[in-house]
DNA sequence: ATCTCCAATT
């Protein structure tokens, strides 16, 4: 057109902002000065987002210079939009500014400036105003209760929540999602049930938010609900409505209803394949990943960023892909234009760590760019932990420990490479410590969900109404391990007590309860599902294995960082967590006895490691000799070598077994239900 | 005919 007006002008910035493009919108305007047409009232607002998403205050102070020249600063949609503006930037006291700058300001002005407080975190100027200002609007309690929420202030958000003297749907919003940022995903889920209740129409915000508390406690029926409810109202499913819910069926442990969602999605943004990669990753299904990753760029154009690498990073390490996962690294920044941040470093640790790879990994922390952060050290005090190094463990657990004093896992991880090594001490020394800086460690908890009710058990607590018909059949179970030749592995209970009651206190970890409660109250055949707060034991891992296969049932366990899937003795994480385990298992596999049934009397002291040290070079029952030097490969492409064998000592005592655990790899055989190259 | 505050995803 020769002379787009004003109105065209502000259409065409409007739309390059809908379409995610601040950017262009930006630019828009400059094309709009230099055509020479006059900007109106109607074209600041649009302009000043478009700045507030990008973080462009100087091109937002330039806007802020032209709205003056033109005698624009009376209108309160252009001011409103400059306070959030300023604010989002980080800057309130200009924000401020153009608050007081007229006498007269309307309440939106208030609510962007009660906003602009809250999200700079000054919880007491953002009260001041709400409560100095005595026309208010729904706005202006939304604004208070979001923001309560993300200063952590979740019982005064509460409290406004339920004085306020009427609702709308943001403000249903903003309390369950405030709830959700909190990690107080019960609360959320309690207060959606009363906005259903309460006849509220139910937006795609707020059902994301609930698809991503129905994500973290695991709640597949309630998400399916929501799936379900999505449908039956044809809502839409957009680009972020379609990722909430695959993320929740991916966390929820269905993976086939993810990829279907995923591949349903007529809107697909980058966000939306890096919650399939990382779904993927947690599942330990590494090549999927690599290949949708691949996809992504082959077929659909989109550049990765750094959250896609992130998931591309774990899938490597959790399924001990060590040089991929390197040759991804580098190519991050070469070939992706993505800078390393602290987090990739922390993949790169944890794969390096677990592979047993010490100095690589202390070689690659030394060479960061930025400061180690505490996940990074903690990623390496894991490999410790598996490892079995107690030297390096014990000086990064001190240092963790005063980096991180309220971080309770932390002081348990240190009491775990303590205990296995025999070093009760320590192991006693640490506990004081919590005691004196008033820790608590967290509780092991397993959820299993039935016919939609939740079923919380925490480790040593029997209030639940049937627990005693739980622990005959947990009694029960275990007699029928016991009898195929399981053996209660007691390496990792972290007291120095006797044997026999170090195996009674594993028979109360939650999973295990939750298992039984599973078997006693769900049909044969049917899959048992159960989400853990915290990593699996080793123990209860060999033990749902068996279980898995005694009872022919399917059994997926979430714990804090990945999935298990257990089927017919074997688990799809291919025993990568319990490195040590694996060499025992593979070594007595090549020896045609039992892993999983392995005893040692002998030398109860003494981490596994330190009993293939002790055993080194002697002769085993069963006449099978470990030489040093002798390398071990496990299926997880561990190669793990007995060099450090020190001395030969007190021998090894080994139960011959009645059968053997498949150690076949459980997914390559078995990966019919997605076919991502397809 | 257009524009502002408060709510969503990895």
């Amino acid at each position: 057109m020769p002379q787009p007006h004003a109105f065209l002008w502000n259409s065409i910035i409007k739309g390059c902002l809908n379409n995610n493009d601040p950017q262009e919108a930006l630019f828009m305007y400059y094309k709009m000065v230099v055509a020479q047409a006059w900007p109106n009232e109607f074209t600041f607002p649009t302009l000043f987002k478009a700045c507030a998403v990008v973080g462009a205050v100087e091109k937002g102070e330039q806007l802020h210079a032209h709205v003056m020249k033109l005698g624009l600063v009376g209108d309160g949609h252009v001011r409103s939009s400059a306070i959030r503006m300023y604010a989002k930037c980080g800057r309130v006291k200009e924000a401020r500014q153009v608050l007081d700058e007229s006498r007269e300001a309307d309440v939106v002005c208030w609510n962007a400036m009660i906003d602009g407080y809250l999200k700079c975190g000054d919880v007491e100027a953002a009260t001041a105003l709400f409560e100095a200002k005595e026309e208010k609007n729904v706005g202006s309690w939304n604004a208070m209760i979001s923001g309560y929420a993300r200063c952590g202030k979740i019982e005064l958000a509460e409290k406004l929540f339920r004085e306020m003297p009427q609702r709308d749907e943001i403000s249903w919003s903003a309390i369950i999602d405030g709830y959700i940022k909190q990690g107080c995903f019960k609360e959320a889920l309690i207060v959606f049930h009363e906005m259903q209740n309460s006849g509220a129409r139910l937006r795609k915000s707020v059902l994301s938010s609930v698809l991503a508390a129905c994500a973290n406690v695991g709640a597949l029926d309630e998400g399916k609900w929501i799936h379900a409810y999505i449908s039956r109202n044809s809502i839409q499913l957009d680009a972020i409505l379609g990722t909430s819910l695959l993320d929740m069926y991916a966390k929820c442990g269905r993976l086939d209803m993810a990829w279907e969602v995923f591949e349903n999605m007529k809107q697909k943004r980058v966000f939306s394949w890096n919650a399939m990669i990382g779904g993927l990753a947690m599942h330990g299904r590494a090549k999927d990943a690599i290949e949708l990753f691949l996809k992504m760029q082959r077929d659909e154009n989109l550049k990765p960023d750094g959250i896609t690498f992130v998931g591309v990073l774990s899938a490597c390490a959790h399924a001990g892909l060590v040089e991929q996962g390197l040759q991804y690294f580098n190519s991050m920044k070469q070939k992706y234009g993505v800078e390393p941040a602290v987090e990739h470093y922390g993949c790169i640790v944890n794969l390096l760590g677990r592979a047993g790879l010490f100095a690589e990994a202390q070689e690659l922390i030394k060479s960061m760019p930025m400061t180690p952060n505490a996940a990074v050290w903690g990623a390496l005090l894991g490999a410790c932990r598996t490892h079995g190094n107690v030297e390096l463990g014990g000086k990064l657990g001190k240092l963790l420990l005063e980096l991180e004093p309220q971080n309770s896992g932390r002081y348990a991880l240190l009491s775990h490479i303590y205990a296995n090594a025999g070093r009760w001490d320590d192991v006693a020394n640490v506990r004081t410590l919590m005691k004196d800086r008033n820790i608590k460690t967290a509780s092991g908890r397993s959820v299993i969900n039935l016919n939609g009710v939740t079923h919380e058990f925490v480790m040593g607590d029997g209030s639940h109404p049937h627990m005693k018909q739980i622990n005959v059949m947990l009694e029960e179970v275990i007699e029928k391990l016991r009898l195929v030749g399981y053996v209660p592995n007691t390496t990792q209970v972290l007291f120095d007590i006797d044997e026999e009651e170090k195996e009674t206190r594993l028979c109360r970890h939650s999973e295990k309860i939750a298992i039984a409660f599973g078997l006693l109250n769900t049909s044969p055949g049917t899959t048992i599902q159960i989400v853990k707060n915290l990593r699996v034991c080793e123990d209860c891992h060999d033990a749902t294995k068996l279980i898995s296969r005694m009872y022919d049932r399917e059994i997926i366990v979430r714990d804090r960082v990945r999935y298990h899937h257990f089927r017919n003795g074997s688990c799809s994480c291919k025993d990568f967590c319990y490195v040590h385990r694996k060499v025992w298992q593979h070594y007595l596999k090549t020896n045609c006895i039992w892993g999983s049934n392995l005893k040692e009397r002998e030398g109860s002291e003494g981490s596994r490691a330190g009993k293939l040290k002790e055993a080194g070079g002697e002769q085993l029952v069963l006449g099978v000799t470990i030489e040093p030097g002798q390398t071990f490969s496990t299926d997880s492409g561990v190669t793990i070598t007995i060099s450090e064998v020190e001395a030969a000592s007190t021998p090894l005592e080994i139960q011959e077994g009645s059968d053997s655990t498949s150690l076949e790899p459980f997914f390559e055989k078995d990966n019919g239900d997605l076919n991502v190259t397809q």
